[in-house]
DNA sequence: GTCTATAACCGGATAGAC
DNA sequence: GTCTATCCGGTTATAGAC
């Protein structure tokens, strides 16, 4: 169809970009195709010439920032020689991109929880690289550089902490820094450096 | 006002009880008043004659169910005698009541998001025990039982590994596990056990 | 492709009888 | 307190001119 978002400032590319932030900020229920018009410099009629309806318009974002995450996530689970490496590589990245883009986690949590078929069936034939953390995981237990550990724990542990700062800003901010914006920003700061150590603390046999 | 939930059966009661389950399913921009008159088996007129606005209600919903998270989590960190009971009760606790109440959560996020003025002014009278887990941690710290840890990232690692598997049900049923609801069953009851254990071993000096 | 104007609908809220 | 009927504003979507 379209090319991979390759002519910019089209009339499509500004209403995609409208949509997206108008969709993040307000989710699909709360978001205004009006809004998205202004937003985009155009017309409601036009963005309806270019997208149909709402429900089209959103499926299309959606779509995108789906498989651009779990692109992100996915390569980061590629391949890598140490499993400390790889650690450190997928914290920092992690927290990085979620850092970059805060609203994804519940855009997309969200829409699961709206439209759980449509989501399934359009992420059906996506598939995890977790074979080669797998496999990594495996031979660093058999040389006993780490204790007995399962993959998919290992992963909700990582993904855990490095998305708990950003889903629960809000909270963070407010009830253990008293509202204060760079308290907040220094402890998301020093967050990678801690969640690295205290997993390799955790996994490396005493 | 009106007493503590103590009538059941009530009109108010069923208006309150419908409210929160279209509350939680659909979010306040896409639940319906219609459908919460439906699920409480009365009509539209008279929902308003009990809470005039859909925003009132979905305030007075809130304020409750932010409350009472809140002092359950508060409760759990009350003083206890030693930081590895503490963490098996509150790991325990945390998974087993987000477990219950799966949607609130991003009820509460998708909460902060449409109105953090709102949120922050509610929220802003209640205090986080926190004192009491710092003495702890501190005290732990000086007599060797722990390695040096800051009491901010300690709760985010706690919290964000229980509340990961609950709030990411859908992506990590569909991407660890192929779909099947009893795999992620599985995962999930043994989930406590292994966020304990971690912790323990992050913990204790070698 | 882009616009103005408007149709068609939906959903929150109210009036008023009982 | 509870209902039926209705209003009215807002929102999606379309018609039709340029």
């Amino acid at each position: 169809m379209e090319n991979k978002e390759e002519n910019i400032n089209t009339t499509e590319q500004q209403i995609l970009e409208a949509a997206k932030s108008v969709f993040f900020e307000k989710g699909m229920d709360g978001a205004r195709m009006q809004e998205i018009a202004d937003r985009a410099g155009i017309n409601k009629a036009l963005l309806h010439y270019y997208f149909r309806t709402k429900e089209k318009l959103f499926k299309h974002i959606f779509e995108n920032v789906f498989q651009s995450i779990f692109q992100t996530v996915n390569q980061s689970i590629e391949q890598k020689a140490d499993l400390f490496v790889f650690i450190e590589i997928f914290v920092k990245n992690y927290i990085r991109v979620l850092s970059q883009n805060p609203y994804i986690p519940n855009f997309i949590i969200n829409e699961m929880n709206r439209n759980p078929k449509f989501v399934v069936e359009f992420t059906g034939h996506l598939r995890l690289n977790k074979n080669n953390l797998e496999k990594l995981i495996i031979k660093s237990m058999e040389t006993n550089q780490i204790i007995p550990i399962n993959v998919d724990h290992f992963l909700a542990d990582i993904m855990g902490m490095c998305l708990f700062p950003i889903i629960a800003k809000p909270i963070i901010q407010e009830f253990f820094f008293d509202g204060d914006q760079n308290s907040y920003q220094q402890f998301l700061d020093a967050r990678s450096e801690h969640v690295i150590s205290l997993l390799k603390k955790a996994l490396i046999p005493n």
